[in-house]
DNA sequence: CTGAAATTGGGACAATTGTCCTAATACGGT
DNA sequence: ACCGTATTAGGACAATTGTCCCAATTTCAG
């Protein structure tokens, strides 16, 4: 891997368990291993590595949603997935919250330039929530169920990290998917009446 | 209202605004329009104000709460109030978020001591509600209730802030409502069955 | 092999950070 | 009026910040 991925990587993991501004130059270079001169042969400003950092999870994040969406599963088993992420990721949330939620917190309150690029994060599982609604057949009420799924996801990881509670974590995802199922027999319902 | 209360009330809109990692000794002073030397009179340390800062907050949603649980509405109507907090205070809320998730955020990423203290603003919303709960009769499943509004509001902040979505916070809080009524009409139902 | 370009290390730089000290002023009880 | 305490202003302090420069070293095409 090439030092700029694996300072990319490194400030990626910095600033998710520290925060943005919490995280220094001096402490990224030296979590990979290099000098800070070698560090800014690379990234001249501290708003670059955050540009590089949300595009990289922009990247990533778009690829594991299209991986999920090609395979063979139904709508509603992708939205579970979704869903469950939040178990997945679970110890990391306790501890440090959701990295998309809590670094668009964080630039909204530094009014930073980047706010909207880390909100473009949101935009990608808002647009894909979406779409799987509307395979499932929920029209124009598909956005909104995706902010919806997206906000509940946003309140249990902020809950879970605030009192660091998994068993809070675990019945609010089995809520979620008892939600989802519920949707989707009242639009069955719907669709037969 | 003396040096110290105007430093603390300064402090906590700049905590709230900026951050807690992002406000400095100087930019709270020359917001109250005193000196360094005087702000470090009355505290010592960037935790002291934080702690105050958390203090008062603690005792000002007390009050808050106590003022709702005496006045003459059902429990009912108290948690619908709890709830349109996120339209009273939407304008805030779009900009910088709420202010007990962001800052307990911040504090469990920066490791502070503080962050049990903040997260006592998220247990006094909880029993308060919970005790709702528990006045409307849903006796064990109350506190589950109460930390499930909690988390939809954290959620409903948080992208009502990414998005900058009034019309988002609005149709989440009558979803909201909405699900009130329901868990009241089914615990009705389930009492005369 | 050679020379130019990319990469790296080791600092320098002013500005800001939280913390602390001292001297001057204001105040309140006797 | 006086004295001790509380309050205030102004600055000193080392450490750290983001930014930048320059001299080595490495890489690699020709």
């Amino acid at each position: 891997m090439s030092t700029r991925d694996r300072i990319i990587e490194t400030a990626d993991h910095l600033f998710y368990q520290q925060g943005f501004e919490a995280t220094s130059f001096a402490d990224i270079a030296a979590a990979v291993g290099i000098s800070r001169g070698n560090f800014y042969h690379h990234f001249k400003t501290k708003d670059d590595i955050l540009d590089a950092v949300i595009n990289q999870r922009l990247a990533n994040t778009k690829q594991m949603l299209d991986r999920w969406e090609v395979s063979g599963n139904d709508p509603a088993e992708r939205i579970r997935s979704f869903i469950h992420i939040l178990i997945v990721n679970g110890d990391k949330i306790r501890k440090f919250g959701c990295p998309v939620g809590t670094l668009s917190s964080e630039l909204a309150k530094l009014n930073h330039a980047a706010q909207s690029d880390a909100a473009g994060l949101f935009t990608l599982f808002r647009t894909w929530l979406g779409r799987q609604f509307v395979a499932l057949g929920f029209g124009g009420q598909s956005d909104g169920l995706a902010m919806h799924v997206l906000a509940r996801s946003q309140g249990v990881a902020t809950l879970a990290n605030a009192f660091d509670d998994a068993g809070f974590l675990k019945s609010e995802v089995d809520l979620m998917c008892d939600w989802l199922d519920q949707q989707i027999a009242g639009l069955t319902q719907t669709t037969r009446s």
